[in-house]
DNA sequence: ACTGTTTATGCAAACGTACGCAAAGCAACC
DNA sequence: GGTTGCTTTGCGTACGTTTGCATAAACAGT
């Protein structure tokens, strides 16, 4: 019967009552009498009525829209991530509009345009790995339109943020290792500009001098932590007059290209050498053995974002300054590097 | 300076020109002189001038706006599905708004409203596992706003959908080992209320019935296609007095837990009993022999999808009628099932 | 000097909703 | 009967855009 979707307007004429009324009987407001809000509610069932956030959003000045920007969504940790968002934002009232940068700045402005455009109350952004300048950034704060970092942040910017602790991760993967015997541990790690590898990297170091063990330059491999670097990482380590008794890689996937090249060569893990990876990856206690590594809290890092979002949203904009969460990292010891049988 | 956002109205004012002026000039309209294009464009820069998409969405009647509704975003598959989707979408100007159900019906039902009330124009949905009526999705059609399902259906609806050819899967990857010389094949199978399920396992008893071999009730598995049931199924082929020569399991979950199960007991894979799994999972390639399994072309279902929704929106509504799109699997022969060595 | 055409702009009405401010109706009170 | 108070409703306007139609100016052709 009636193609077009019925307005509010429409109930009002049907009922010879004012738009106003309508209004309110729907939002179920006190000054309107049961029986009236009875006869909106009846006619609203019988039209299909759609409420029509765009038109209310634009009259409230909100859109109850939540932005999120990450670099893609494929792989374990964005995906957990975004999961976390959206469960606690949809509970808050927030529906979540998803952009993927593509590991690329220009995607990056380009999409934080659209979500601007799209009205979006706050923007939970994971920066490109390309990405090594603000600007774009900027323009969101000066519309004082809440901005939330998680995981990738350019450092020494005063931002709100919610990250793990990956100097912790990295330290504890470490110390780990030292009390299970290893003495002459490797590191591979990735790219320094992002925060996380530098971190990671960082906290190895760390617990190697606490334990007054020598950091040697040729034991630490940087690449772009693939299964492939991970292989040739470990290549590269046999290699060596004096090749390492463990590796920690700051990533799962280099890890089982670890493993696998050790394989190949039948040497024993964890007896000849140990490893430990970063992520928790659901194919890590998968493998043989099952690997060691560290949990992110990827759903807990998506739900601290989303609140601290909405503090930052209840807060005067003058009032406002830029706050921190360092969600603490999960050591989960697997197979890979328990060389003492011990109990804990 | 100027706290609040600049509108439209803002730039026409300071520039002494009308909003329709400024409006078209922001377009590019071919009715505006040059000149004055690029004096709004310079203002509209310098005052931080953001469109607003919400008024637009109201006035042109269109949001640019898809929604995408998924039983949950953790995992491979849905997780691929949505990237797809975002890909194709954002590059035909629209922006996706995902929601979880949660498996559950009521989340389901609640989402549709959301999504309809933010005014989307199309909606694409897997259903949830508890879904087993179609009404909540009636109100979406009495809108005519194209909604596209993809993997998960009901069958026999005559809705719009892209699914994969879970029959043939199911049919390659049994033929497969039959090939490899397996003569009593056992299938894990899940609830049989979901489409996917029951294909695959059709497909299973077609390649069987086409070799002439017997279909065998107790070497068919039901269970949830988690790890711990590919263990549990495993544990009770095994027990039988004729055990099987191979598994192929709807899920690539359980057959890692029959993997596991096996390497207890000291079986061989796949000397002893080969396994072929389904969904290409990422751990499937790491695993300890490789496992075989089926590509369910994640990432293009979501690219159909989308597609699929774009179509439908260019037809009059009279005219429209259901289409389906079916993708063809891709069996990955890995080592868990070559038994003969030989080439191929 | 007249019409006709083009080019550039403005007017005003929508789109669907929300809300401040009045006003109407009615009862109760002194 | 006038004042007060309460409940219920309506009027009008605003949110930021877009767009059909009208207008004005400029210019060409006769």
């Amino acid at each position: 019967m009636a193609r077009t979707k019925a307005s509010i307007t429409d109930l009002a004429q049907q009922l010879g009552v004012s738009v106003s009324t309508v209004s309110r009987a729907l939002s179920d407001h006190p000054g309107i009498s049961d029986a009236t809000k009875k006869r909106v509610w009846k006619l609203a069932k019988e039209l299909h009525y759609q409420p029509n956030h765009l038109a209310a959003g634009l009259r409230k000045g909100r859109s109850n829209l939540l932005g999120v920007l990450v670099p893609h969504i494929d792989g374990h940790f964005f995906t957990l991530v975004v999961k976390g968002i959206e469960t606690i934002a949809s509970k808050a009232g927030y529906n979540i509009m998803i952009c993927q940068s593509n590991e690329d700045v220009a995607h990056e402005r380009k999409n934080i345009e659209t979500l601007l455009s799209a009205q979006v109350e706050g923007i939970l952004v994971s920066m490109s790995r390309t990405t090594r300048d603000f600007k774009h950034f900027e323009k969101v704060r000066k519309q004082e339109i809440p901005l939330v970092f998680f995981d990738r942040v350019l450092d020494g910017l005063d931002v709100s943020a919610v990250v793990l602790d990956d100097r912790e991760g990295g330290y504890q993967s470490t110390k780990h290792l030292i009390k299970q015997g290893c003495r002459r541990i490797a590191h591979f790690s990735g790219p320094q500009h992002l925060n996380i590898y530098k971190h990671r990297r960082q906290g190895y170091i760390d617990a190697l001098l606490e334990a007054g063990l020598p950091i040697v330059e040729e034991l630490i491999f940087t690449c772009d932590m693939t299964l492939e670097d991970g292989i040739e990482g470990m290549q590269q380590m046999l290699a060596l007059t004096n090749p390492p008794d463990a590796v920690f890689s700051a990533s799962d996937f280099s890890v089982v290209g670890a493993l696998q090249e050790l394989k190949r060569r039948k040497l024993r893990v964890p007896q000849d050498i140990a490893l430990a990876g970063f992520s928790n990856e659901t194919f890590t206690s998968l493998t043989e053995p099952m690997l060691t590594s560290v949990d992110q809290r990827c759903e807990q890092m998506g739900q601290s974002a989303v609140r601290l979002f909405l503090e930052m949203r209840e807060e005067h904009s003058s009032t406002f300054s830029p706050r921190r969460v360092v969600l603490q990292p999960d050591l989960l010891v697997r197979e890979s590097s328990e060389r003492v049988s011990g109990k804990k």
